[in-house]
DNA sequence: GACAGCCTATGACACTTGTAGTAGGTTCAA
DNA sequence: TTGAACCTACTACAAGTGTCATAGGCTGTC
């Protein structure tokens, strides 16, 4: 087995790894100013972060440039969005049904994009033959630009 | 405008408030006894927690039975999903799309599931004339399937 | 080779969250 | 009326989070 342990990410962790999924790899520098200008936190506090983040093996530096050093994500977008939608699945027992409906309800989800998702379960599950894993294409944003 | 302003609950604050859906209302003896017991919290904690909720406004003192508060929730299960939902979706930049697509691939998601969500899609449109409001029966689903 | 300017490493601090102990009030049955 | 049993109010505390400030180390440019 692999030691993924499956990293948690608070808010401002996750806004963080959102960025550099974003760019794919970047300084502190560059984090930073990604971020929304309204709310932007100040250099250190996003050195801070993206500290914690690497004790918690979700960055680590990819290579120094001038004297900063460049991050990139060792956690997948796709991993942690596994994460958290686990964790909201759990508050709703389990099930991804209320879950749905909820988001039918509010307008968040279009009879088009339920027709979308039936073809793509279709799909897939006609592709029985072969393991559902290397298929996955998704992530491919990630370290693309070494 | 009412002053909703749309608590934040914990982790643990959400599990409680759980309970507090299931049973309508109850003390916290009551609260504590249904959490499961593996990894059952000592009663003071979920005092602790009940107190805090009651900070919150999130539940209030409904009466006293004996010298026990009995406690009932002031926020409803699904507002609170409803806030949970849109602060998962912000992480997926808005769309539901790649989180439905997420619980498709994952299996969390039946073509039957889909089936039944377009019905109930096509029958709220065909609703839009009477109000949506009164005829949700929302909590009613989340144990149906069990 | 000296200086401005950016970077990193570290320390700090208040607030939140999970977890629980203690002291003292209330109830109810014997 | 007294004691067990239960409840509440209060206190505590460590770990996690958001937020920075400071001190000191590189670097590229006159």
């Amino acid at each position: 087995m692999d030691r993924k342990k499956s990293i948690r990410l608070t808010r401002f962790e996750l806004e963080i790894m959102h960025v550099l999924w974003e760019i794919g790899s970047g300084s502190v520098r560059e984090i930073q100013e990604r971020l929304p200008e309204k709310r932007r936190p100040a250099y250190t506090t996003v050195q801070t972060i993206v500290r914690r983040l690497e004790e918690k093996d979700a960055v680590r530096r990819l290579k120094k440039i001038g004297n900063a050093f460049i991050f990139e994500p060792l956690v997948t977008r796709k991993s942690a969005h596994h994460r958290l939608i686990n964790e909201l699945l759990e508050s709703f027992g389990g099930s991804a049904r209320p879950l749905m409906a909820h988001l039918a309800e509010t307008g968040k989800l279009s009879l088009e994009d339920l027709k979308e998702l039936e073809a793509m379960l279709a799909q897939r599950s006609s592709d029985a033959s072969h393991k559902p894993g290397p298929a996955r294409r998704d992530d491919s944003g990630n370290r693309s630009l070494k």
